[in-house]
DNA sequence: GAGAGTACTTACTGATGAGTAAGTTACGCG
DNA sequence: CGCGTAACTTACTCATCAGTAAGTACTCTC
């Protein structure tokens, strides 16, 4: 063959995620079938059957994998022994910053995976832990007594604004992560009234 | 037979519709048989080709009917004589009470159209337009001169915001539209600096 | 360099599902 | 009534695709 040499099994199967993440966030799962998996891993069909067991046990662990990089990256940047509203700002960066970086992590999880039922659940559930975490920085930042269901509902709003903003995002020939981040965060905190004039 | 009786053309489109609409929210496009969606409807598969053609057809039509139905909610409600925050206020609510009332229309626009890449695009242009409208209804109520382009993006992101509201919406047991929708306009003037305390 | 085990392939099977051909039954109208 | 047409069905075809059986070849170790 011309270039193709036998690899590991934990490099190989590295390989066959990349492919089926990046065919799976195109087609959808359904949409999706091994031939075309294996054919962009360039490599034989039984060998994703031989590694990753089944299609809906390859779907799974895209998701995990993709899921798992997605949270280190938001994590990595947030830490935990700065102020929330420093938290905030820069988890909400690191965000924007991981879909610019890795679309196709982002569209497999937000939107193949939330649309199929047998791994909507673990998305929706992975969604609630953000907003969560969203709500206790938003509650640790803000000096009104409201009651916690109010910041709850509000963090997944703002989970939500941001999703419209990455998909937003991702439609501009040059994506600025920076520029998103800012515009959430404003609006998270004074909504229409005192925003900064400066855009962009 | 027990009940089946012979129907009108137009008549029968509507329920292989309504059964199109309730599957594929179900399933998704590829997730769904044809034969899945003539049983619903209580119908022989070659019925459905007769009249609606072809599977993507199908689709399609579904996707256009339930946009209609969404549209024209939105429309009645918010009517254009009023002032610009009252009509944001009452589409607003339109918006949450449709979903409410019709989960599946929801689903498949919001979760199943915008998931399969032919149909993905009428999906993007249609929220485009919704967030435009936002937006126009924004800078009339809004006294700053910020530029348009900030308004564009701060709709947007309330669109966002107002579709993960409604996807939790759907998640309890007792949805109520007017709670989400309070919510949302709230965040939209004044984000958490100045929230009135009662919420719910 | 033999022997073992892991990486990898070709070539199938069986099921499912889109789409159709050809025919059957009810209804409406002269 | 009877005859035309619109509503409707059963019973297929043909392609695609998940999953597998059975085997080949590289490479590492002793």
């Amino acid at each position: 063959m011309t270039t193709s040499k036998r690899l590991p099994r934990a490099q190989r199967e590295q390989q066959m995620l990349d492919a089926a993440v990046e065919v799976f966030s195109r087609n959808g799962f359904h949409g999706s079938s091994m031939d075309d998996i294996a054919e962009v891993a360039m490599i034989s069909k039984p060998m994703l059957y031989l590694y990753l067991g089944s299609k809906e046990e390859l779907f799974a662990a895209c998701i995990t994998r993709e899921a798992q990089r997605f949270v280190e990256a938001v994590i990595a940047s947030a830490d935990a022994s700065l102020a929330p509203r420093e938290q905030l700002d820069r988890g909400v960066l690191a965000f924007f910053t991981f879909v610019a970086e890795n679309c196709d992590s982002w569209l497999v999880l937000y939107r193949q995976a939330r649309s199929e039922a047998p791994f909507a659940q673990q998305v929706v559930s992975g969604r609630a832990r953000v907003a969560l975490v969203v709500s206790q920085l938003l509650q640790r930042t803000n000096p009104h007594g409201l009651d916690a269901a109010y910041f709850d509902a509000v963090a997944f709003a703002l989970v939500g604004a941001g999703e419209a903003l990455a998909d937003r995002m991702l439609d501009e020939q040059e994506p600025d992560p920076r520029a998103s981040a800012t515009l959430l965060v404003d609006l998270a905190w004074h909504g229409l009234a005192g925003t900064r004039p400066a855009a962009r």
